[in-house]
DNA sequence: GCTGAAACAGTTTGTTG
DNA sequence: CAACAAACTGTTTCAGC
């Protein structure tokens, strides 16, 4: 990884449309070098996949919840199976293990406070949790895909 | 929007690189009205963009932490203000304005606690935070950028 | 409004400097 | 390694149903 491939990331991120010979152009490489290091890190997994980012108003989902769990159960097994039933719901898009006060906290979109009523009562039939407690976004301020490249390790083998 | 182009997004949402004739295929439309929709959608803003999704532990951002931030400026101005100081810092990737308890949460990327450090010290120089509280992740369970689209409006115009 | 085909653009591969 | 060009794949447009 490199400063140009940094660069070809940078764009990639936000426009995953836009063709090999147009980022070749802006990062200063011909068309084939270009696509071969798009290939390779698609091979090395650095790129994941590439998707379609919708509007969330768009398609009804405009409101964020976040939601906090404690439990008393902090062993693998539980952890799975509260993994497994987090998978089941669509509306949870994020889902983190966290350290300190609270043991996880996710990330739901609904439509509206009805929705998430909802999404609990389904969550809490399916899984028994301790304590959980929900703070709703009011507004999305700032939301990208794009992961920062500044810290990504620059080894430039040879130049 | 109908249950078909429903289908469309499910497919783009995990995948925006399948050829548009392999979708039609899918939902049962040949190439071009299957264009068509997918054409429209852009149009109308569904579909905001494509873009590249990378792994966030190969580029040297493998720690999520989430910032709480509480504040007596409950003003519009200041939160511009904090908008814009926030747009700048690439290691933020999503900042709510919440209700309750808490006034912003955002979620930070980072390489490890020492960058968050980094982070935070910069953060509090630019703007004056009165009460600022940080969550680690200590894994990322789920993560998705595929909005659920049980919730979209199905208008279905004449069948 | 769909299908099928033709025209076009972009990707991918191979050959050469 | 990069440039160039040929072959291929997917997109976009258009005529006919």
């Amino acid at each position: 990884m490199d400063k140009i491939d940094r660069k070809i990331l940078t764009l990639l991120q936000k426009d995953a449309t836009m063709p090999v010979a147009e980022i070749g152009r802006k990062v200063g490489l011909s068309t084939t070098p270009c696509w071969r290091r798009i290939q390779k890190m698609e091979e090395d997994g650095v790129i994941q996949r590439r998707v379609a980012v919708l509007d969330p108003a768009k398609v009804n989902v405009g409101v964020t919840v976040f939601v906090s769990v404690k439990t008393n159960e902090h062993n693998d097994a539980w952890m799975r199976k509260f993994s497994a039933v987090i998978d089941e719901f669509p509306e949870v898009v994020e889902f983190y293990r966290m350290s300190g006060e609270v043991d996880y906290l996710m990330r739901v979109v609904v439509p509206d406070i009805g929705a998430y009523d909802a999404f609990y009562k389904k969550l809490i039939s399916k899984i028994n949790l301790t304590d959980v407690s929900s703070a709703f976004a009011m507004g999305q301020i700032k939301y990208t895909t794009a992961l920062p490249l500044d810290f990504a390790i620059v080894v430039d083998d040879d130049k």
